[in-house]
RNA sequence: GAAGAUGUAGCUCAGUUGGUUAGAGCGCUAGAUUGUGGUUCUUGAGGUCGUGGGUUCGAUCCCCAUCAUUUUCCCCA
């Protein structure tokens, strides 16, 4: 072996024919419903110029997206002293493109873009993979997809309450029945934020408060130490986003709490609001609950914030969204709100295989192959190999003059439920031996009652 | 950027306190069965033990370097 292993990049991979009809099922699950709710399809270029990307996702996430080399002499009108700028200052010299790191800011740049011809509210889903220069870990990688389903140009309620349904049936179709949906506000935890006098620091916290669950309430402590908070603030702060147990007496004890703040209370009635628009909406119990920890690291959330999780398996967020009013202000289109949700297809996928929950999908191959024993039944074979797919069953002809055997093996591995068999008897009868791979069973039929045999279901 | 783990057959992994021909399961080949897969039995092929150097009479094993993969922290889906 002196030619070199071939290899695919760190953090991507390959989708089997097994593993691509799984996905298949979930991308199409979900997308049944994006459309069922109203949502119209959108995609966008893989690359986008580098300046719409670069300053949207904090100095971390700059370094974060994968640029491209320009094409053909790249060093064309880079003076050599300008290498001692720095990469950072010479990468937009020799790159003007790179690959998308999510799906939100094209979104909001082909918003901008067209804004004259969209009818708002608009709603889009846009299921397309991003790219992260990352370093790979588990559940996580350089390539992987999103499927965005947002709403752009009105501030109403409804579409969160959407949002709550739209999860809701998603999952009931992908056959996930234990998982909570937790709900917060960003105006919350400005209001709180304010409440301790701290207004304007509310990232700042919602990036030590996002890990309650996983660092605990001592590992928060010293991190909002460590960012300047003094152990008096904290100390009021921490009874809030221990708070459980049902919504209505969360809010109870949180409106106390804020009642001095404007936008604190803000945040309650549009929670408020959202469970009464579910129950209009005849969702009498959603799975939903109001989680004041829940906080989101992207600082483009305004207003609800979203997060879904499955219950029975430790994996983290499958689903993930929230309300940003001012997104398509960075393009000069300022004062257009929107509210999204993403599923996580790789997670989701993950959760499903764990907990047994994919559907048989067999279905999605070959009905019958034709086998034969010499170059006659091929010739044979290829009539019924005609007609067979004029009414629309999916069939194969063994395409070698190979043993029988070797044409079942193949019938076999590829799971294909029917094999037709012609031998000399078979043709002398102008028919074709039809076996079946589960039972074993075995019987010769006309044409037509082999379409008829493999039409049935 | 920091720390750890792992590289042995196509795949999943044993193994040797350093010693002749490096093993298993699965997969693959061929046959038992020249008109039949999945089960069973038999057969055969397949390895520079990641790469380079060092110690040694001798290294897959010990030491050093290097590359690759992977996990955790940071951040994120």
């Amino acid at each position: 072996m002196s030619v070199s292993k071939p290899s695919i990049p760190k953090g991507t991979r390959d989708f089997g024919p097994e593993k691509m009809m799984k996905r298949t099922f979930v991308l199409e699950s979900i997308k049944s419903v994006f459309k069922k709710f109203g949502f119209l399809p959108l995609e966008t270029p893989t690359m986008e110029n580098l300046n719409v990307l670069t300053g949207k996702y904090g100095d971390e996430g700059d370094q974060l997206i994968f640029k491209i080399l320009n094409s053909g002499n790249y060093l064309e009108g880079v003076a050599s002293d300008q290498i001692d700028l720095g990469y950072k200052k010479m990468t937009p010299m020799i790159s003007e493109k790179a690959l998308r790191y999510d799906l939100t800011v094209p979104f909001a740049r082909y918003v901008v873009m067209n804004r004259n011809d969209i009818a708002f509210p608009f709603k889009r889903y846009q299921i397309q993979p991003v790219w992260r220069a990352d370093r790979p870990q588990k559940g996580r990688y350089r390539e992987f997809y999103q499927c965005d389903a947002d709403v752009v140009g009105t501030d109403s309620l409804l579409c969160e309450a959407e949002i709550v349904m739209l999860i809701m049936e998603v999952f009931a179709k992908l056959n996930i029945a234990d998982y909570s949906i937790k709900i917060n506000n960003r105006k919350i935890l400005q209001g709180i934020v304010a409440a301790i006098g701290r207004l304007g620091e509310e990232t700042t916290l919602c990036v030590a408060i996002d890990k309650l669950d996983k660092i605990g309430k001592q590992g928060v402590t010293e991190e909002l130490l460590s960012k300047g908070f003094a152990q008096t603030e904290i100390d009021q702060l921490m009874p809030i986003f221990e708070l459980t147990g049902k919504s209505e007496e969360i809010i109870a004890t949180l409106k106390s709490f804020l009642q001095s703040s404007e936008i604190g209370l803000k945040g309650i009635s549009e929670v408020e609001e959202i469970f009464l628009l579910l129950e209009k909406l005849h969702i009498a119990s959603p799975p939903l609950v109001l989680d004041l920890s829940l906080a989101r690291g992207l600082s483009y959330y305004t207003g609800a914030i979203f997060e879904v999780k499955a219950n029975q398996v430790q994996i983290g967020s499958v689903s993930g969204g929230g309300r940003y009013d001012n997104l398509t202000g960075i393009f000069g289109l300022p004062g257009v709100s929107g509210v999204g949700i993403s599923f996580g297809v790789d997670r989701l996928y993950d959760v499903m295989e764990e907990l047994g929950l994919f559907p048989s999908l067999t279905h999605q191959t070959t009905k019958v192959l034709i086998t034969y024993f010499d170059k006659k039944g091929f010739n044979y074979g290829l009539n019924f190999l005609a007609k067979l797919r004029q009414t629309n069953i999916s069939a194969e002809l063994y395409p070698d003059v190979v043993k029988i055997k070797k044409q079942f093996e193949y019938a076999d591995k590829k799971k294909i439920p029917y094999v037709a068999v012609i031998g000399d008897e078979e043709m002398q009868e102008n028919k074709i031996s039809i076996k079946n791979m589960l039972t074993g069973v075995q019987e010769r039929c006309t044409l037509e009652e082999t379409i008829l045999k493999l039409s049935e279901h």
